[in-house]
DNA sequence: TCTAGGATCGGCT
DNA sequence: GCCGATCCTAGAT
């Protein structure tokens, strides 16, 4: 299991090594396991398209200035559910929002939950069908990643994602961010297999 | 209170 | 490739 001290670190480094990690959720109806291959840095309040920009403290985005190792979770479009992790600590409010991963264990709980007739590389290539393969709810904000009873974590379990297949580009759907929207903060593992 | 808009998805053309 | 669903959140009033 990954230690706070990855967390504790700078936005990007943890961006950048979160890839390739195996994302382990076990809930009451079994154990699924991911492996990262699309993440992004949101660098807190100084980045327009972070939740905690110039600073905002409301009640969604109390996780966020929490401790670094901590699921932030919240709502999109009132309908899905987006899994970030906590990093750096200490107040900063920046988190890496987890955009994509093949799935690794427990295929037939994740096709349970996603639909028979979805598409095989669909089950979890965003963050909203993540969230509905992991059964992440609201219900799971603020929940401790280093901590296994949490049912939340994840593990480093050898492989590694090839220098070249390593990719980094503008973050999705920010375009209202202003010069922000093409900061490099998206990282992706291309053509990596589960 | 009211209103605008959103770190998306899936169905349809 | 386009477009509507859907409802919560944040900021304004």
């Amino acid at each position: 299991m990954l230690r706070r001290e990855f967390y504790q670190r700078p936005t990007v480094e943890v961006a950048h090594d979160l890839l390739g990690k195996l994302l382990v959720r076990r809930h009451r109806d079994g154990m699924v396991g991911v492996r990262l291959v699309e993440v992004e840095a949101y660098l807190g309040p100084a980045d327009p398209a972070c939740h905690t920009y110039r600073g905002r403290r409301t009640r969604r985005v109390a996780t966020m200035w929490g401790e670094a190792g901590h699921a932030y979770v919240y709502l999109i479009y009132g309908v899905h559910h987006c899994l970030n992790l906590v990093t750096v600590g200490g107040g900063a409010g920046e988190a890496v929002l987890v955009r994509g991963a093949a799935v690794v264990h427990g295929r037939d709980l994740v096709r349970r939950r996603r639909g028979p007739r979805v598409a095989e590389r669909a089950l979890t290539d965003g963050p909203g069908k993540l969230g509905q393969a992991l059964a992440i709810s609201l219900a799971d904000d603020g929940l401790d990643v280093c901590d296994r009873g949490s049912g939340l974590w994840l593990a480093d379990d050898g492989v590694r994602i090839r220098p070249r297949a390593r990719q980094c580009g503008p973050r999705v759907g920010v375009e209202s961010a202003g010069a922000a929207a093409s900061w490099p903060l998206r990282f992706l593992a291309a053509g990596e297999p589960g």
